[in-house]
DNA sequence: CAGTGGTCTAGACCACCCC
DNA sequence: GGGTGGTCTAGACCACTGA
């Protein structure tokens, strides 16, 4: 009943998933180059220009570059302190070498800004916090807000996220959701460590922070997490490249 | 001589480049509807596909949305301290109700660092510094770098951007050049207000301040400016979205 | 029902790279 | 010269909107 929220992806829109797994999966790993937009069309028995539109959503997520006359290739990795969002999938899974760790348990209770963020009817979110460290140095802590779903929270969900945890809170939860996470809206502004946030950060009280909210929306508009994440400036740095007038 | 850079942009971009200055002139204002693919298509003779090639650069920028069924409309302006950045043309033109202010003027200086990030051979780099109101207000301080470029550097550029000034530096810069700005890398991270930079934006010294770098780039891949800008986190908030699977 | 945007195909020409 | 990605065309079918 309502929506089942299975309507069929584009053809293009599974080739370019495909392409991301399999890029993820290293199949194409060190520079190698990619297979043709002809040797794909052949391959799935699909148009060039369905390709074509495959690579360009993989292209503007900054996964891959083409170049004339040479042939498409897997970005280069970013390495230290420069992180780039193009895709919600990258956020679904931790980059190599980074951990979390749970600092405050998931516990649900009233929380009218959390809620209102949310859009919820309800005052009562379920909270939980943690810290993320890069090759073992914390540079971010997090706290998700998660609304009341229909289904019931996912029993392993702090586990799951332990000290060796290589999954995103959304990465977790979008397993249990019926409705996919289509869409990220993002904030960023600047803060200052008050002493909580300072002792897990492990830096002085009125350290200057980056502040990012990342607001999670399914493909019916609801609000499914909402993650405020406290930054180290030392250790972060956010970067987006904008492009082709 | 070598390359004149003066190749002849692919038809769609110029469709969208006209699209945007219509917009941005107000000929679609108020949530009006803009034509169809199919009316723009017979307008410029072009094939619908080229029309919607055009658009799909729009839609990603963020400046218009398409709801299928009914049609193309302009996308709702960001209010107060939110700002979305989705096309490099957004930067060259000051938001509305926003002026900026001289407070050092342009002078010629050996800068290692500004040169080095500008990846010049000289030390030398042009730098101006100003501040940015809104409604009154100054909300962000930016210091702007500029390399020993083959023109004369604009002399007028500290006229143009007087106090009641509607361009960027890169605005008025870019009239000079000879290659166009096709791709700028921002990064953002966070920041204390040293004793200066609290002076001028009227906020105590320590203060937690957003700062972002943006360099900007021709279609030569050389760097033609670099500004670095502090941002009160009072009166400015940063959003993106990702979105789209 | 006509109109809209979303998708896909089949084919073409071009500039560029590398052999 | 063959292969690559970049561009453009002409036509088709679909789901959805709104009168």
């Amino acid at each position: 009943m309502g929506d089942p929220g299975d309507e069929p992806a584009p053809v293009h829109r599974r080739l370019s998933h495909a392409l991301r797994e399999q890029i993820a999966a290293g199949h194409f790993g060190g520079g190698r180059r990619l297979p043709t937009d002809f040797e794909l069309a052949e391959e799935y028995g699909l148009s060039r220009q369905t390709v074509r539109r495959a690579f360009h959503d993989l292209v503007a997520g900054g996964l891959v570059y083409r170049v004339p006359g040479k042939g498409t290739f897997v970005a280069e990795q970013e390495t230290s302190r420069l992180r780039r969002l193009g895709a919600i999938e990258d956020l679904t899974n931790l980059p190599a070498d980074t951990t979390t760790e749970i600092v405050a348990p998931l516990r649900r209770r009233a929380d009218i800004e959390a809620a209102g963020r949310l859009r919820l009817d309800s005052d009562f979110v379920s909270t939980v916090a943690y810290v993320r460290r890069h090759a073992g140095i914390v540079f971010a802590m997090t706290i998700v807000h998660l609304p009341d779903l229909g289904v019931q929270l996912p029993s392993g969900i702090e586990s799951e996220l332990g000290t060796t945890g290589v999954h995103t809170v959304i990465g977790v939860l979008e397993r249990h959701l019926v409705s996919p996470v289509v869409e990220l809206v993002q904030s960023i502004t600047a803060a200052t460590a008050a002493e909580e946030m300072a002792h897990h950060l492990g830096c002085p009280i009125g350290h200057g922070l980056l502040r990012a909210d990342r607001l999670y929306l399914d493909s019916d508009g609801r609000a499914v997490e909402l993650a405020i994440t406290h930054f180290l400036p030392e250790h972060y740095t956010h970067r987006t490249t904008i492009g082709r007038w």
